[in-house]
DNA sequence: GATGAATGAGGATTCATTCAT
DNA sequence: AATGAATGAATCCTCATTCAT
């Protein structure tokens, strides 16, 4: 049911563990991954796996820490006051997430459990992460037409295209018979989102963007 | 951590496990549902359970059937070539997951573990709902600047806005202190899907919404 | 390693369960003992177990328990103001351990492993029995010549006397090849006691015994 | 659970070892030290113990041989045929368990788990301790009214009240709310034995105490 | 002599399920 | 239709021990 990956021969043993557990934790879920499940795919027995990690728990968290951080590096790098909702982080996060597609469904899962174990990582990373998108949207210049109460459904709307979208592209990929992980695929998907916002957002009806 | 539900009190037995499992299903995902639990929120004994249900996988697909018929009747009776997306759909959507959230919640775990044991699933109830949605869009007044290839990505958009938006709407709901399930929260944000579906498909640049 | 117990034939499962814990409880102590030791040697499958207890350390308690109700009932009753250190109380206590031999080298297990996670049941048990004795030794006609600040050790000999004997009686009976359970042994020990307290509190050292 | 004792701080490794690994033996009984526990207390990683001691048995076995010892030559040297029961053995014992009450602790868990692999040990230790007690009794000059059968019963009062009464002395003593180790307290019991000697095997009951 | 990493065996406990009542 | 009791398989995790460094 689960085979050594390949792609993490030469790392250190910590780095295969945390590899093979994102990989497990964000196909099943949590409570549908066994750890025996992901110390085979380390190439380890279970034991030893808790020589590096303390319990399946630690486990996860440090799989979510380590994802997390760079998400947490570009939204924080990005509070500049550009271009509507920023084209460039959500660039740059379409980008990070399509080469790490483990990485939305992780939080995805995160988000869809919410009331247990790790409600309170949501409060550490996604209420930080809410912030401070909130405060670069009312930075943004055309928000004439959107109520107040109307910013977090936006908020949430960005959320979904990015994170919901990277989160479904696999399974979603597989039903309709498209790949949405491909470079052009992510180029195109880059496009929307420009278009979207445009839209949504951008610049007077009449102007240009 | 599961006590008998009050509300699902007069029904019969098997509605009365129906409802727990959906709550619990939805809440905590296939895996991390315990059938002890299910049966103790039912007010039931374990063993008890399988006098009405063959397995938990069995409940499992029943609990989702019985969630999806009604999604799939308002999916089939909207096939008018309408307005843009059709603001009555996604109205009817709308009112009726904020009715039962669970089963945006529901939905969202299968997307998200998508490969597993529910893929057939998936087949069976995604697959022919982004097909009529596909067709209902193509059927759409203004779809002039967008490309073909763009089309899933719209769909996907109303996806996320429907039923990630109530997957999500307690635990973020929580997070962020905000109550998106109230009557007035649903009316803002079927209003919200109304002005998004405007700016993305909707009245000529020109004229009038 | 444990085989089926013979003597818990007709009795209830929950009895059964009991017995095979107190005997291994007994030999090996609460960390020496496996629950699947208890289970085998109950007829039941491991799993079967937590049918009854809901876990090892409940298990435990409940031998205890059981294990110490009728002592506290002797001792409960023994308050009468009666002949130096009540000589039927003794006797009733040797005899009832004699019976169940386990139940002392319980009782020292948990006098040994003090500190731990049973030192709650030390004071529930442990204490009202000492103020019970103190009680009824204060009472005792010829305490003349032991000073107040001895009566602990006074009390102490006669714990070692009584559960102290019993607990080692089979561990030392095979060291120095005798048998101290035989119905022989336990009226010896019964007069050896008598002997014992007539010299240490009885009878005026001029008058009779 | 268990730090770095601060008194063995100068010794060598393997003394530091043997007492951290008496104290937790004392503590918890075998089966239920851990030997990862028994390393963290002496500084070390569990896997370093084993250069100095070969397995937990081995380390088990080396802990009791150095505790026994002085024990063995107290009562080797004591075969005098003194006073009653040799107040000077029972007063160095006494002293002896007082400064090692894990001794106690240790000698009484062996005697409790009898059956197991440790009734090897008590065959070394027990018996030949025994056996020159019970020379050293028949020396005594008053036996005169007890039987013979009662001897062993002698003996093993005197055992309980040198050994288990240390073997107790921390647990009883938080439980009655005493300090039995206080060097008061050991002059107390000290007295208290001699006391206890006078009446069962002293002085001639018409004449002086 | 010391250690981090590895492991097979076994620890207690939970799981979904069955069956006699 | 309901349940208490039973169970094999699997759960996470700890154990004593080994070995290369």
């Amino acid at each position: 049911m689960a085979s050594p990956s390949p792609q993490s021969e030469g790392s250190s043993t910590p780095e295969r563990i945390l590899d093979a557990a994102e990989a497990l934790f964000a196909e099943r879920g949590f409570a549908g991954t066994a750890v025996r499940d992901i110390a085979t795919r380390s190439g380890l027995n279970p034991a030893s796996l808790y020589n590096h990690f303390e319990s399946k728990q630690a486990l996860y968290e440090a799989v979510l820490e380590r994802g997390m951080r760079p998400i947490y590096e570009i939204l924080d790098q990005a509070a500049s006051p550009d271009d509507p909702p920023d084209l460039r982080l959500l660039g740059e996060l379409t980008a990070h997430l399509s080469r790490s597609p483990n990485l939305a469904r992780l939080i995805q899962h995160e988000a869809l459990t919410g009331g247990g174990h790790v409600l309170e990582l949501m409060r550490r990373w996604l209420q930080p992460m809410y912030a401070r998108a909130t405060a670069a949207l009312e930075l943004s210049p055309k928000l004439g037409d959107w109520e107040r109460d109307e910013l977090p459904l936006l908020l949430m709307t960005y959320h979904h295209l990015i994170f919901g979208h990277f989160a479904m592209a696999e399974a979603l990929g597989q039903v309709l018979g498209l790949d949405f992980l491909s470079p052009e695929a992510v180029r195109r998907q880059t496009r929307f989102l420009a278009k979207v916002t445009e839209r949504l957002l951008g610049a007077d009806r009449s102007g240009e963007s």
